[in-house]
DNA sequence: AACTATTTATAAGA
DNA sequence: TTCTTATAAATAGTT
């Protein structure tokens, strides 16, 4: 609808998709409340988006439209008719996520490349370019939180080694004040010890 | 929205309120219409007039994504208080399903490359050399079926070089014996119906 | 998340 | 109700 026409069909590209989806669901929800607000009606807007996920909007209650609705309704579907018939709905329901389940699993099997042999040449190279994609997306990834601890690690390292330095200044001081009677020894061990607590070292070694 | 910007409060003209609920409802299942098209979502919208009358829209059925609701709603409100241990022995199991469902879709996610952010370093390795061994076998099945067709055709290409040289020498014998009694026409159909034969083409042409 | 060139929706009028 | 049209609003593609 701007920059360039677009068509009405479910959009590939899935970052698109996605972002499609939150600007035209929130544009629906304004004019859902604009409608009930200037025409005085009750409203229930329910969206799942692809990844199931639910978001929902209502004037008043979802609930209370829900219910109003199956008062009115009888004729077009009872959601509360007969017990059994109720339970139908409901197997229905199980069976459609079943299908779903079955639908999901041989998807994951094919981009695991365990269950190929019903595909053909051209559903084979769409996988293969799925999985290029997936696999330059994951590996992006990694690679970039690689780099993050690298530099964390260099950083650190710097911090250390200032640290260090400080703490040579200070024995050089130390040492030019000079105290003769006490061991060399006994003075680097207690030193050592004290950097530990400095650098916030699990054990002083 | 035009002509002049409006308020959005309640429209007190009786009149212009009916006209506006017309063509802005219209507008608002247009919309709801196009994104569950455009993003693959599962929408349901109920709207009563002020009058009481009830419109809807819905992607799929208005029951369906209400049940469906219910589903993944069980703690924003409940629209059967008390049901029977039948219907609840169900839900469970529905709700088991819905669970599933949502693992293998944040699994096909992961493998798509669409939500790494909740993985550490070891899960994306793990991920990587996953699609990794995906990809090596799906690009060797579509390699192995390229080689096949590719064979294929050249023993195809083989045997009708083959039956060619056959048929060339065919015609110079029958060209040496000389038969000027009988017509050239007739004498081709026969002969090029004789080949399909021999070549296991489903129809002589 | 912000921008903007366009498309789309729509308020008012006929 | 329906059509028209000037203008407001939504939004596709881009950054």
């Amino acid at each position: 609808m701007t920059r360039q026409k677009i068509q009405i069909k479910k959009i590939d590209n899935v970052a698109a998709r996605q972002v499609t989806f939150s600007k035209r669901r929130k544009g629906l929800f304004k004019k859902a409340h604009e409608l009930s607000t200037l025409c005085d009606a009750e409203i229930a807007l329910l969206v799942f988006s692809n990844t199931g996920k639910l978001f929902e909007y209502s004037s008043t209650s979802t609930r209370q439209v829900i219910e109003r609705r199956s008062l009115q309704a009888e004729r077009i579907d009872r959601l509360d008719p007969i017990p059994s018939l109720e339970l139908q709905l409901q197997s229905s329901t199980c069976a459609m996520l079943s299908k779903e389940i079955a639908e999901k699993t041989r998807e994951l099997r094919k981009l695991r490349g365990e269950e190929l042999q019903g595909l053909d040449l051209d559903e084979l190279k769409q996988l293969e370019k799925l999985l290029e994609g997936g696999l330059n997306r994951v590996t992006q990834t990694k690679e970039e939180r690689f780099s993050k601890e690298i530099s964390t690690l260099k950083r650190k390292g710097v911090e250390l080694m200032e640290e260090n330095q400080q703490l040579k200044e200070k024995m050089e001081n130390l040492a030019e004040q000079g105290q003769p009677s006490e061991s060399n020894g006994h003075a680097w061990r207690s030193f050592s010890s004290d950097m530990s607590l400095r650098l916030g070292l699990p054990y002083p070694n």
